[in-house]
DNA sequence: GTTAAGATCTGCT
DNA sequence: GCAGATCTTAACG
């Protein structure tokens, strides 16, 4: 029996609600987790981007409120989850006070625990480089889609945890977002150097 | 009501 | 390396 909804020993996210620069930095190195019926999987987060509200093209939020993208404008730490490309989910960490429509978008992730799970979600013979490298991937082995729109991260079945290993030796690099087609002069990516697991 | 574009991935060349 | 899949959202009529 799934034990939803119950608060878990996780990540400080205090950080989250102050600057989203800051939060897309500090959110590299830590574990994502997400529990469901069919068991847990884990992984490191090492790609993320920012996505600001104010001078941002390429954002969601940049021209105001709307049905899709209302839960950026929540209280920072929830999920914003949506569907593009009629396959894919991305999922994005709300950060920033709460009303001003910020996020960070989880780009990859390093697997760490169920990786039979991720495999099976992504299909058999999935090689692990490819089970999480990418937005669109780590959704699915991760198995998270629109219902997790809104969670609270602090909470079961998806929540961060602090990754105690990492703190403050990462080599962080940041570099132009991908995939984007506004806005390519702002280096708001941010990636673990060198890491094997990145979408690229 | 209709249409075009999108924070992507996969498979084929 | 490139085109196709596939559908939700937002903008326009």
């Amino acid at each position: 029996m799934l034990t939803e909804g119950i608060s878990v020993p996780s990540l400080n996210t205090e950080f989250l609600g102050r600057d989203t620069k800051e939060a897309a930095c500090k959110l590299l190195g830590q574990y994502i987790c997400r529990e469901t019926e069919e068991g847990l999987v884990s992984g490191i987060i090492i790609e993320t981007e920012a996505y600001l509200s104010e001078n941002d093209s390429a954002c969601h939020a940049a021209r105001g409120k709307s049905r899709r993208n209302a839960t950026m404008f929540g209280p920072p730490g929830i999920a914003y989850v949506y569907f593009i490309y009629g396959n894919h989910y991305c999922f994005n960490v709300v950060t920033g006070p709460e009303g001003k429509g910020e996020a960070v978008l989880i780009r990859a992730v390093e697997p760490v625990e169920g990786l039979e799970l991720m495999q099976k979600r992504r299909g058999e013979g999935c090689k692990i480089n490819n089970l999480t490298s990418g937005p669109g991937k780590l959704c699915q082995a991760f198995a998270i889609d629109r219902s997790l729109d809104g969670h609270d991260l602090s909470r079961k079945p998806l929540y961060l945890k602090e990754n105690a290993l990492h703190k403050g030796v990462l080599s962080i690099k940041n570099t132009p977002r991908i995939g984007v087609s506004s806005a390519q002069d702002k280096p708001l990516r941010f990636i673990i150097n060198g890491n094997a697991f990145l979408s690229r």
